[in-house]
RNA sequence: GGGCGAUUAGCUCAGUGGAUAGAGUGCUGGCCUCCGAAGCCAGAGGUCGGGGGUUCGAAUCCCCCAUCGCCCGCCA
């Protein structure tokens, strides 16, 4: 509808364009149509009049007169009337058979309405989470979780070829740090003295993952030929395996999956080169050298990011020989770009956000648009237990897990919580709320609206009554022509969302369907005497379902038919 | 010292230059003989952190300031 107003509108104005011969207005100029707060404003309105007074020197007022006389016949056909008003808004004033004719498409397209191929099958590698596998997963993992998991199916909906990945962190100082860290807990196991590293994982799951080697192993990594070395890098691989395992598990409980788990030692540095850096991160080093972005300094290998946008320079390659962190990922960026993707989007925790601008940095070093990188910063997630933050720390292994959450609120719950807020908010997950308040949930709130809905289809059936488009005209209550609005709002919402790469804007979107329909529900009986009104509103029913139902799906929500 | 984000109702937060700033929650008071009360209705609650600027119009854009969170390594 609102695409067709749209439309309507430009036509309109390339009229006045061509005949007023004034160069003047800009060539695309983007019309914006909105449904106006107020319902005495119109069905629909647009402001391009006042924005385009200054252009061709007229009054907002006088160049909405001339836009509506250009508007054609047939466009003028769709509307009661169309009014001037304020400083010069045009305000629509639709049709109501127009609009609620337009729910047929709705009930056909059914699991596909509001999908688009606006996206028009962009390869976009979504990468998130991406946890170093040292430990359970915690309530910040579980954000970037469910927005990766939604935005995936947001970009998807909208026509992108999204492919979805978790970088795997398993080489490097982490990753030894856990080896050591299980070995001596190993050796604890033994009797002997544990060592535990300083920056070592202090958790009880390092003991039980210490238990399992030595159900496996016996006392063999602490025989007399046994290199310690040797044990705790076996150590680290049983370890990082076995948690990895493990977080594939609790993001399952979550309902998210991934299309590639990469490897940073499997696929980045496979056939490594003697002095420990692999040929691939050497390639792109080869890369970077050509390009003049390298230089030595105090026997460091830096990138001179600095030239690149970035306020200083980096260290890729240490004194010591070995590789940086950040190298790795310039390679493995490099690498994303170099599998086909045309767009990568990264979701990334708040404490990260100086390392935008040098990973940007690098990708132009290396030839790439730096816009071709996106990446969502996630604000942290504060856990609250009845109103009071519950403390943490993660290195002394003393965290809420996501998963004790998810198996105390239930995975729906907890996505939605997720989502409900802005990425660049902070947000406070109170756990009795969620429990305690299950009742009043947001997340119920809207899944209650289906098993309403699918309640009244019970019973319609039983009475022989059927939904029917043949009467939409039928639909005349303010109420019923203010949700069909929305309704067709709906795709609006999703390429709106998948734009701005914020799921929340569908929670909220489903929030005020939800609650439009309850109010209408509370005050009309769907099912009633007449026999062809019952059939109208079953039919008109059945499309907010389906709203409803899309919508949810694209949080990974589930839908019940009964609650 | 520099950077990023935040600051909107008692609380938690929406609001990508538009008309009288919204929702949830909490509070007060109502609504089941009626398709599901996990619902609905009414009421109260605001100098959009402060100050300048840009323009027909600013919570929204720019500058300054304040407060809070997070970053600023040859760690990952």
């Amino acid at each position: 509808m609102i695409a067709e107003i749209k439309n309507a509108v430009a036509q309109a104005v390339e009229c006045v364009r061509r005949k007023s011969n004034i160069s003047s207005v800009p060539e695309n100029l983007f019309v914006e149509v909105q449904i106006p707060k107020n319902r005495e404003f119109g069905d629909y309105s647009t402001n391009v009049a006042m924005i385009l007074a200054r252009p061709l020197q007229k009054s907002p007022r006088e160049v909405a007169a001339i836009i509506i006389d250009n508007l054609s016949q047939n466009h003028r056909a769709l509307f009661k009337s169309i009014e001037i008003k304020g400083p010069g808004f045009i305000n629509f004033f639709v049709h109501e058979a127009v609009i609620t004719s337009k729910l047929a498409d709705i009930y056909n397209s059914a699991e596909s309405f509001g999908r688009s191929t606006a996206g028009r099958g962009e390869k976009v590698l979504l990468e998130f989470v991406s946890a170093n596998p040292t430990g359970a997963l915690h309530m910040g993992h579980a954000r970037n979780a469910a927005v990766g998991d939604a935005l995936a199916r947001i970009l998807r909906a909208v026509g992108y070829d999204v492919t979805t990945e978790y970088y795997i962190n398993d080489a490097g100082r982490q990753v030894d740090m856990l080896g050591r860290s299980v070995f001596e807990r190993y050796k604890e196991s033994f009797g002997l003295d544990a060592r535990m590293p300083q920056d070592g994982y202090y958790g009880e799951y390092i003991k039980s993952i210490a238990g399992e080697i030595r159900s496996i192993k016996g006392d063999e990594l602490l025989s007399e030929g046994s290199d310690e070395k040797d044990s705790i890098r076996y150590c680290a691989g049983f370890a990082k395996q076995a948690l990895l395992e493990q977080i594939k598990g609790e993001l399952e409980e979550l309902g998210v999956g991934f299309d590639n788990w990469y490897s940073e030692e499997a696929e980045l540095h496979s056939g490594d080169g003697a002095d420990g850096i692999s040929l691939k991160v050497k390639s792109v080093i080869g890369e970077l050298e050509d390009r003049g972005a390298l230089y030595k300094k105090d026997g460091a290998l830096w990138f001179r990011a600095t030239e690149y946008g970035d306020s200083q320079d980096w260290v890729l390659v240490k004194s010591d020989g070995t590789g940086t962190y950040f190298l790795n990922d310039i390679a493995y960026h490099g690498d994303k770009l170099g599998r086909g993707a045309l767009r990568l989007i990264n979701i990334w925790g708040a404490d990260h956000h100086g390392h935008v601008k040098r990973l940007k940095s690098a990708l132009k070093a290396l030839g790439f648009e730096d816009s071709m990188l996106e990446v969502v910063l996630i604000q942290f997630v504060r856990l609250m237990r009845d109103g009071v933050e519950v403390k943490m720390s993660k290195r002394a292994g003393n965290y809420v897990t996501m998963s004790e959450v998810v198996e105390e609120v239930g995975s729906d719950v907890a996505r939605f919580f997720l989502l409900m807020r802005g990425t660049d908010s902070h947000l406070d997950f109170d756990l009795e709320l969620a429990k305690r308040e299950s009742a009043e949930n947001p997340v119920f709130y809207i899944q209650y609206a289906n098993a309403r809905i699918r309640s009244v289809f019970k019973k319609a059936e039983a009475a022989g009554i059927s939904p029917s488009p043949d009467h939409l005209e039928l639909l005349t209550l303010p109420l019923e022509i203010e949700i069909t609005k929305k309704l067709l709002m709906f795709p609006d919402a999703l390429r709106e969302s998948a734009e701005l790469l914020s799921p929340h804007k569908i929670v909220f979107y489903l929030q005020d369907i939800a609650s439009d329909f309850h109010v209408y529900y509370n005050k009309n009986r769907i099912i009633g005497d007449d026999h062809t009104l019952s059939q109208t509103r079953l039919f008109f029913a059945e499309c907010i379902r389906a709203v409803v139902r899309n919508g949810l799906g694209l949080l990974g929500v589930s839908i019940p038919e009964r609650m």
